[in-house]
DNA sequence: GGCCGGAGTGTACGGACGTACGCATCGTTG
DNA sequence: CAACGATGCGTACGTCCGTACACTCCGGCC
């Protein structure tokens, strides 16, 4: 064994209960998958975390931590030249095509929020951090929610449908809600 | 008893299964729940469906179709004067106001196609009514479409985030995605 | 060097679940 | 009226689960 005194041992069970999640889903994490996947006793998952309600909320912290991280990431990136439309449907076309289980999994997270009450905070506060993230290339936070709103509801059916993503019909639908484009516009001249 | 030859016990399962999933979500759907919700004994329930799954499936159908009746209904209503934005916030409003557990439910079911493959159908195909109700009032698919995924993300915001529902920027928000307002605009002068 | 306290673990318990299957029951047929 | 077949039901089995808890083991202190 000589397993005494792990340091980083929570962290690794949530790192094995985000991939028991990405395989099977909420309905499949357990303490037993997750302590199998992490390949510690299963009295140990029990032991860091008070409840699997516990468990499960720290693995979908790390799962929307990684999907802000996308996010904020794509955002930085951003050309000061490019319409903001075009970067939107860059951004789905790139989500469904290389980080498919991800956004499942992100979804998923929403969808616990509906009836889990300890999971809706995190639910409410991943939507809220993503329209802080728009907020900056565009003029005012009502814009920044219908964006939100349209990123979700294509990644959405962009997943469940399996349809093959149109990237241009994507781009003008989000141009739309643009008011006027060019990588949007940050409040001050360098500020963004 | 006497509880032989009961015709229509197939459909009062299946309308408890609807009233279960309602209470509890799709993690607390078991033939044991719906057994005691319908008053019917262990056996009926698996009896009148072969799995949990086909039991699933048949009230997900039931949820469905009052979700697609109710926009229909809605589509159906349309005055020709109106601007579509204006009436498809006020369906936003209303959804949220009067049919949160219904809403709820719906998109449990898109969270079931997540991780179903049995499931998934039938998500997709309900995306796809949507969009089909929503084109008779939209000059193309992709307008529709984007529509649909609009109204998606946005309940999904206001249903999560608790937050209470500003008619005016919804309004504002689909007014944006719609072309020309109107109530749309149907294809042919009279043809619906 | 020997004890002591807490960190970590293995096991066992109680309960819920899906489903298979033998049996009761009733309409039908001769 | 009697027997039979299908329809429907109650029970029981095997599995998996979350969690409690007695126990082991290691590091520090006297």
């Amino acid at each position: 064994m000589a397993r005494r005194h792990d340091p980083g041992r929570r962290q690794r069970i949530t790192d094995a209960a985000v991939r028991v999640l990405m395989e099977r889903g909420i309905a499949g994490l357990s303490h037993r998958a997750v302590a199998a996947e992490a390949d510690v006793p299963l009295g140990s998952t029990t032991y860091h975390f008070s409840s699997l309600d516990d468990l499960l909320l720290a693995a979908l912290r790390e799962v929307n931590d990684a999907w802000l991280t996308r996010l904020e990431r794509w955002e930085a990136a951003l050309r000061p030249g490019r319409p903001l439309a075009g970067e939107l449907a860059r951004f789905v076309e790139e989500s469904v095509r290389d980080e498919r289980p991800r956004v499942e999994l992100e979804y998923e997270l929403y969808f616990a929020g509906l009836r889990r009450p300890a999971v809706r905070p995190l639910a409410a506060f991943c939507l809220d951090e993503m329209a802080g993230v728009l907020r900056r290339r565009v003029p005012d936070d009502a814009t920044a929610r219908a964006l939100v709103a349209l990123l979700d509801g294509l990644l959405l059916q962009l997943v469940l449908t399996g349809r093959e993503c149109d990237r241009e019909q994507i781009r003008e639908a989000f141009a739309r809600l643009v008011p006027q484009d060019g990588t949007g516009s940050p409040p001050g001249p360098a500020a963004g």
